[in-house]
DNA sequence: TGTACATCAGTGAACGCGCGTTCACTGATGTAC
DNA sequence: TGTACATCAGTGAACGCGCGTTCACTGATGTAC
């Protein structure tokens, strides 16, 4: 049956990064294997080296993958109110009851960050990346892909603390009360750092 | 040369404890081995199982340990007075960079919890434990040990955020101002929740 | 347009390695008398 | 208090297993003429 033409390498190399992104913001980096995500993406391990140069490579390319696949629809808004409006829809998915439970497609950060902040390289980078993208999405003039400001950084700490935290206590109630705590800090800073909008 | 006293093993276990407690903040669960612990602990890894049933049983028991050695010193402060105080240096040195930099001897929560909400069993309970108590210390009246309150949820998840994104960072200014920006988030918080004190 | 051939995407077996765990062994410790 | 013996903390070799990676192979694809 192989080989295939280009645009089913193509094909291939997107399933390989989708389920990759997925497995490892289930299951964590360490857990997910070579040959789990390439079952995931109906393939065998063998053909894995085809699309990457080692598991390191893969994790990067995944987590930049997750990270634009999150960022990305917000980013591409441009400034002004829709911008605003988005930005403010990003926040609330961030901290619902539906993300807590969802890892697998949900920010890269609340799944992965404690463990990248452990590699180095491409994966390390890729982390720090994706944390500076969402930081200057959740700054205030938020234009351009400058330097995040106070409260976007400020911000992403909040979303980041509540997420993981919810997702740590196994009483429901208590989860979602995190939540909505996280919500009304994240208030509590839009109305110190500005919102300087009308 | 084995065998040991009752005195000595109970010394082993200790050392075994602490080098669990250090190395698995240091490199996390899945990187620390349990030869690489006993190494750390001065014996070979034959004598493990003398200590501890399985890896999880003393991951369990090192979570512990470390929450234990962070919290308990602040816990038995009793209410009043020294305890505000001392929770309010717990804070400083949560968000100080040398909290930062030294993963190893600070809050088993910054460290582990994106991996330890993936665990289940001993561990898993051991890290929210962990949470609940820190939660408890960070809440207001917190004297006793009941449920935490809503300062005490919001200030851990603060905490947990803003130390997590600066171990993140690479460059250290960076990495500083979002712990002091976590630091004005707390106050933040604190200035909200009451500190009704006088 | 047709033919001959090199390429290479994907398969599946195999590799070395480090892991968690087990085990036979040693000899000081603790106990029974 | 002394002696005989069972216990067991720690050693170091060995185990089975899953991991990341490699490799010979297949046959459709893409290319050269």
């Amino acid at each position: 049956m192989p080989r295939m033409s280009e645009a089913e390498k193509q094909k291939s190399h997107k399933r390989i990064l989708d389920a990759a992104a997925r497995l490892l913001r289930e299951n964590g980096i360490d857990a997910t294997s070579v040959a789990d995500v390439m079952t995931a993406a109906g393939m065998t391990h063998g053909g894995f080296y085809r699309h990457f140069s080692s598991k390191e490579d893969l994790v990067g390319a995944a987590l930049e993958h997750a990270a634009a696949t999150v960022l990305g629809p917000v980013e591409s808004k441009g400034a002004g109110e829709a911008r605003a409006v988005a930005v403010d829809a990003y926040i609330a998915d961030y901290l619902s009851d539906a993300h807590r439970r969802r890892r697998a497609e949900g920010c890269p950060l609340a799944a992965l960050a404690g463990e990248a902040l452990r590699e180095d390289g491409r994966v390390r980078e890729a982390a720090e990346n994706a944390a500076r993208r969402t930081a200057c999405l959740l700054s205030e003039g938020s234009g351009g892909d400058d330097a995040p400001d106070d409260l976007g950084l400020s911000t992403l700490a909040v979303l980041m603390g509540s997420i993981v935290l919810a997702r740590l206590l196994r009483d429901e109630e208590d989860a979602k009360r995190v939540l909505a705590l996280g919500r009304t800090t994240v208030d509590l800073l839009e109305a110190r750092y500005g919102a300087v909008d009308p």
